[in-house]
DNA sequence: AGTAGATATAAACATTCATTTATATGTTGA
DNA sequence: TCAACATATAAATGAATGTTTATATCTACT
């Protein structure tokens, strides 16, 4: 076997680095490290399947958390604890009243990321079965 | 004050669970908890900068391994164990050729989700930076 | 066969994270 | 003030994760 086989190249032509950008200069589509970092960030924060159940149940209009408890049957603390992570990411809003405290999703089109995740999810697997 | 506060109701009309539907069931969009446990195993391979610098790059095109590492500027270790994490959660697809490895992206929809995810995350900042 | 290059794997480490159990804080009504 | 309820916080623990350093595997050319 007395194959070539030539060096991947360089195209340079991929995603605008932050440095190429002036500051307050507008782009439609740009995707800086920062943004990709931000991105990243609220990723983690659907990352987990309780957390994941949680944005649902609140997309469709908030909620406490002894319903949001009682609706998943998962521990108070532990609904509180993700409730924690899930306001750190900006994702819920908060809101008290009386002894309840109501959280409600801060931004609908994490739903349908959620919803394009899944998807994606089961297609990914059924070509993967398919093969 | 000596306000009354009823009890937050139950209007149980969020999701339906799994066992609400026979199997081999179809709906357009329902999100049973296996489904969002599928969504979140890939939110956390989205949940990594360098993995997403990753994704945007070989969603341009397919990328060998050592593109990769020049472009990104991270270790050849660092940028395989990314890749791998990548390709246990499907997101991209292998392809060997001589003595290059390239990775190419399985799905374009995930550059959309990426997308939103930033520009979600921006306006969630820009919100609270505003208030 | 041997060498060089491309990529993967292993070990080690510090950090983060999801969960449980236990306790504290805050609010309302008696 | 006290009791009951809603929610948050703390501590503890085991598991997962991102990164580095070092080494192994695989391929192609001589």
């Amino acid at each position: 076997m007395t194959e070539k086989h030539p060096i991947p190249g360089d195209p340079e032509h991929i995603v605008k680095s932050s440095a190429d950008l002036a500051d307050g200069d507008q782009m439609q589509d740009q995707l800086t490290d920062d943004h990709l970092q931000r991105a990243a960030f609220l990723a983690k924060s659907l990352s987990d399947g309780n957390r994941l159940r949680i944005l649902l149940l609140v997309g469709d209009g908030r909620k406490s958390v002894s319903a949001i408890v009682e609706k998943l049957e998962l521990s108070q603390p532990l609904v509180s604890h993700h409730l924690r992570e899930l306001k750190r990411s900006l994702l819920v809003k908060v809101e008290r009243e009386g002894p309840f405290i109501y959280y409600e999703l801060a931004d609908a089109r994490i739903l349908g990321v959620v919803r394009t995740l899944s998807k994606v999810a089961t297609d990914l697997l059924s070509v993967r079965t398919t093969f």
